[in-house]
DNA sequence: TCTGGGGTCCTAGGACCC
DNA sequence: TCTGGGGTCCTAGGACCC
């Protein structure tokens, strides 16, 4: 897209901002190729909980190897060990072609923590302003490191993203994809349009050319729900969606509808800024099959409960909201909370309040059971030290960057992604 | 894709207050 | 003791994202 010579005036000198969105391609997977060269070129599957036993595990990332053999994130590892031929069969089984032989690991959230370290250290000193999403995923404002300005056909910003994007794979080792656009929805979308390794650049003015021909589940925010609300309207494009009467898409979606119909005729004015402290803090768990035992259940939630305690003591949070989910056959989730009159740090009321909740739900089957303590507050003295090294452009409430999301290749990252939050980052 | 885990935001009704 | 309008908090559920 980002085409040679465009209008001249209308790419040059403009005051749009620049905004990159940089995703390490398959992260899991890229780790621990980083630490077992061995494992480059072979199919690999990071998975997490299939030996604890108690929670079935799911496929967190899978290599764009293994993805060739049908392997897909949030499969079922059984299922996915399945498909991907291992190295031991191929050992065993001549027929099966050792070269094609794939790889399982769990995943090491420490270590990728590590590595995502690494690459956050050179994105902060690429960019004045940056938003981690995750582990493996950030936005950052270039606007004041590069220009927009063609020179050689080429606007300066590809060249300073490229330059962004090598030094990740070179100091770092990894490989990333990038997309670089005049807002942080239309970077996003073109990171994902040429995954992996890719990098993709689309100038202020083109952003509605380059979303026109894409299906609307591309348009960060749409998800499978809004997809189909909108093809039953006929609208299968963010092209179409471009074109649609906002007064009936607000009717239809409310505040998103305007949002969507915005980002598709690339529109976004959101800021980059940091993502703030946690609103929640939350542990859940299935159960490998549902279960009624009363026993099985208060174990569950208590063990739950004393881990959420944990966390958040760890971040020096308080709450002042206790809640549980309980899911039940066939895929019902069910939400209870309470507030208290105060913010507490209180493990053993986390507990009571829990199983206290969990009591409605008595003789039920459940699948799932989870606990949340939110409302947070922080103790004075980490509040200090986040002000202090996040600087003044730190909110707590932004506008929100609840939107989004294409389907996509992230999908195929979906799993199990820790959240990357402030204390890692900071630790 | 019949379903793993950790989050965010939005909506809507009811309670309660003025 | 009939009732307008505005605001906030709480709870539950839904959609979406990574």
């Amino acid at each position: 897209m980002s085409g040679g010579e465009t209008l001249p005036g209308a790419t040059a000198d403009t005051d749009e901002r620049i905004v990159c969105h940089v995703d390490v391609d398959c992260f899991y997977a890229s780790c621990e190729r980083l630490r077992d060269p061995d494992l480059r070129g072979d199919p690999v599957v990071v998975g997490m909980g299939y030996e604890a036993g108690e929670s079935h595990g799911a496929v967190a990332t899978a290599s764009y190897e293994a993805r060739e053999y049908g392997v897909e994130s949030a499969q079922p590892i059984s299922q996915a060990l399945e498909r991907l031929p291992r190295k031991e069969r191929a050992r065993e089984d001549p027929s099966l072609d050792p070269a094609d032989a794939g790889h399982y690991r769990t995943v090491d959230l420490e270590y990728y923590r590590e590595v995502a370290g690494r690459i956050k250290a050179i994105l902060r000193e690429c960019a004045d302003r940056i938003r981690e999403v995750s582990v493996d995923e950030a936005y950052i404002d270039v606007t004041e490191r590069t220009a927009w300005t063609v020179v050689d056909g080429r606007p300066l910003a590809e060249g300073y993203a490229r330059h962004v994007k090598e030094r990740i794979a070179r100091e770092v080792g990894v490989p990333a994809s990038v997309g670089v656009a005049p807002n942080m929805s239309a970077a996003k979308v073109a990171s994902d349009h040429d995954k992996p390794d890719g990098l993709v650049v689309v100038e202020p003015g083109e952003v509605r050319e380059f979303f026109a021909p894409l299906p609307v589940s591309a348009v960060h925010g749409v998800g499978p729900v809004t997809a189909r609300e909108l093809q039953a309207r006929g609208i299968e494009t963010a092209g179409d969606l471009a074109a649609a009467d906002p007064g009936t898409l607000r009717e239809r979606f409310g505040e998103r509808g305007q949002t969507l119909h915005n980002r598709a005729r690339g529109h976004d004015d959101r800021d980059v800024t940091p993502k703030g402290r946690p609103k929640s803090l939350s542990r859940e768990s299935a159960f490998t099959e549902a279960t009624d035992d009363p026993e099985r259940q208060r174990e569950t939630v208590t063990g739950l409960a004393a881990d959420v305690a944990d966390r958040a003591a760890g971040k020096d949070a308080l709450y002042r909201t206790i809640g549980i989910k309980v899911v039940t056959p066939p895929y019902d989730v069910n939400t209870r909370e309470r507030s208290l009159p105060g913010p507490v740090a209180d493990a053993d009321l986390v507990r009571e309040v829990a199983l206290d909740l969990l009591t409605e739900f008595a003789g039920a089957s459940i699948r799932k059971l989870g606990v949340r303590v939110s409302n947070l507050q922080f103790a004075a003295a980490e509040q200090a030290r986040l002000d202090g090294w996040e600087g003044p452009g730190e909110r707590d409430d932004e506008n929100g960057d609840g939107d989004g999301g294409t389907d996509g290749d992230a999908r195929a990252d979906a799993g199990a992604r820790g959240q990357s939050s402030l204390a890692d980052f900071d630790a």
